[in-house]
DNA sequence: AATAAATACTTAGCCCACTAAATATATCAC
DNA sequence: GTGATATATTTAGTGGGCTAAGTATTTATT
């Protein structure tokens, strides 16, 4: 029944993800973050004043979405947009002190969150993991 | 570095669950589904007639999400709905004929998705991954 | 220089998923 | 039977994510 164990396989990877997003969702709205914003502001804590296009690339979704992200971000103050003056096509975003200051926190929960979901799993079967979902990543290509 | 380890299979999961549900939503369109909408009506190919709150707890989703799929699938001409005739609270859910339909269209769409994903790996592989993702699912309870 | 094509971003409109609050119906307790 | 509580669903509003179409601005072509 190789069927059966490639659809456990599956369905054991949608329910993980969407669990994960449901209980870090939770944690995250303690800083008055929603999730997938804290990927965006993981880029610029590791440098701001980056364009919305690179965004994309780093996030990897489409410009609308990172349009919609930006202002909701941009609202809460967590960052802020400035036009480009070379190019005034481009906005640049750049982290305001409120979105600097999450960075800490946000680690401690990112953190428990991947404790919670790999205690159980030793050392040498989490490296055999990692291997077995970069191959499922690079099928995916 | 067991962190680095910890933090790929995170980063592997997200992206593995974010490029599938694109692909696979692609894929799904060609049927005018939305992905979420064959996980419903599978629900209903192994039998219609259901309440809301039982496609509820198969999808593990909060009830307005429900209204809103059941809405569309309903515009869509998927599905109907009835109200109970015990209970006026209670809205049961039937498949149209062109629900029917869908049924092996979209198992021929989820195997590929399914085949795409695994085909590299070997099957004691996957008996393994499958025991190490179940593992991190209960780990999540 | 004037026009065409490419680039960066926004707007509008869907879908999935959530919370909080509202509505309708059923059931329970006094 | 009437009031209180529980259950099923809907509405309103927010966010992530997408596509298609629109707006600026820049660059390439002629």
């Amino acid at each position: 029944m190789k069927d059966t164990v490639d659809c456990d396989i599956r369905q054991s990877l949608d329910r993980i993800s969407s669990q994960m997003r449901r209980d870090y969702s939770e944690s995250l709205r303690e800083l008055n973050l929603y999730v997938g914003q804290d990927n965006l502001l993981s880029r610029l804590w590791v440098g701001d004043g980056i364009t919305q296009m690179q965004l994309c690339e780093h996030l990897k979704c489409e410009p609308p979405t990172i349009t919609n992200m930006v202002k909701s971000l941009e609202q809460n103050g967590f960052i802020y947009r400035e036009r480009d003056k070379q190019d005034a096509r481009v906005m640049r975003i750049y982290l305001t002190d409120i979105g600097k200051e999450l960075e800490k926190p946000v680690e401690i929960r990112w953190k428990q969150q991947q404790e919670k979901l790999l205690h159980t799993i030793l050392p040498e079967e989490r490296l055999l993991l990692r291997r077995l979902l970069k191959q499922m990543e690079s099928n995916l290509l």
